[in-house]
DNA sequence: GCTTGTTAAAATGTCAGACATTTAATAGAC
DNA sequence: GTCTATTAAATGTCTGACATTTTAACAAGC
């Protein structure tokens, strides 16, 4: 696969590196396949060789590439891919057309998860977590009607989950929040946003926050499942 | 604080990159401290300016410092880390004063997720997992009673653990293996390595394989359990 | 013919020095 | 005192040359 198809970019090896990720996340190369050579990649975009090398090397930081002096880069396949990584998260956010496989994956990772997470935040939040949390739904609430604030609800949506991840005060979950952003974002595109679907959701929401508040964890676990189950019926997973 | 209490190094910024990470997770800077400024360690190392900032890149990315142009490097606290990053697995490994409060988060997270792991393997693992897990369990027995055989003891049981996560089948779950290895090797370090305890261990372990096995998911679940019961024990996080 | 060693080409990696940009502190004008 | 230039110090960027690694081609020798 060539350079061709790519957009044109302004700017700064940060812009490039998400242009190239953004390519490879939506399978623009083949694992396997040798990628363009620094000085090819530096002569399309118009950019020195140094800002290519930051580039690269952020996404092979990220497990997207395998560089090898002599040899050249190679792309490597998704089971190398650093999901964790939170530049991941920033390239995979706004991705419209995000590999359905990665999302199933994240989503179900996200099933697994969540409900523990939210139970280990009924048993460990404090004011500041559940003021959070509070901040986020409220947010949810008064997004939820107009159409044109469809962006800002999905914000507040991941305010909601990443406050949930925080509360449960332990440092591993926590930086686990970043891999929602690009899972909410998702939502946005593919579902249909009826009034209904979204009152359903808030009532779901409002049920984890209340079980953190009470500090019942069996009720968060529960919750936090009920959620998500409405999340895999808005991306389309389940019927 | 100075770079002269830290060891020389030889060779590449990926050893010296190592090198200030270690210095970094144990403590040798406080949280907020700017770092040398860029001249400096390559003068104190002896390297071009180039390999310093290839492993401060490093560093930064894995959100251990934070640079800005004009104003220098600062380090960042234990909550921006991103713990789940490869290379931070890499550095953490060996390190035998890693601060007890990672420990500590490291454990609780793996005694909240791995369980639930451990479910999701007995569900979907297949024939090349179990196998994956036997030659690791085989493995773990062989080098079990001898004490020069630690370090491959160890091996083993990280691959016991890595194979659990793979046989998930989830592409974000198997990224989390690499947080184990530390955990795991700070075992050899921290326990007494009696016979009994080790067989009590083993026995554990041989409990999850059979469940996985069976395809039991809430034996599955129980013994993982059991397995990080005894690991806290071994790791004196309770008596 | 098969192996082995040499050479050449192509790619990434490294170096050195100049320059750019950003930030913070400092001195001066009003 | 406050605002504004100026300066200094740090990281960021560019450029061109050179180093190293890998692969492939090719020739020499048995």
């Amino acid at each position: 696969m060539t350079l061709d198809a790519l957009p044109p970019h302004q700017g700064g090896a940060e812009q490039l590196a998400r242009l190239l990720a953004q390519a490879l996340l939506t399978g623009h190369w083949q694992p396997g396949d040798t990628f363009p050579r620094e000085l090819d990649i530096g002569k399309h975009f118009a950019v020195s060789r140094n800002q290519v090398r930051n580039a690269l090397t952020s996404l092979s930081a990220a497990g997207l590439l395998e560089r090898t002096a002599g040899r050249g880069t190679l792309v490597r396949e998704m089971g190398d891919w650093h999901l964790l990584d939170p530049l991941m998260s920033e390239w995979m956010t706004g991705l419209v057309n995000l590999d359905p496989q990665l999302v199933r994956a994240i989503y179900a990772f996200r099933f697994s998860a969540e409900p523990v997470v939210a139970g280990l935040a009924a048993q460990a939040a404090e004011a500041e977590d559940l003021e959070r949390l509070e901040r986020a739904f409220a947010g949810m609430e008064n997004t939820a009607g107009s159409v044109d604030a469809r962006d800002e609800h999905a914000e507040y949506d991941v305010a909601f989950h990443d406050a949930t991840y925080r509360a449960s005060h332990n440092l591993v979950w926590r930086q686990m929040g970043h891999l929602l952003r690009p899972s909410i974002m998702a939502l946005i595109h593919g579902s249909q946003h009826r009034t209904d679907t979204l009152d359903d959701s808030l009532a779901r929401h409002r049920q984890v926050l209340d079980a953190i508040r009470n500090r019942d964890v069996s009720a968060a676990e529960t919750a936090a499942r009920e959620v998500l189950r409405r999340t895999a019926i808005d991306l389309g997973i389940v019927s």
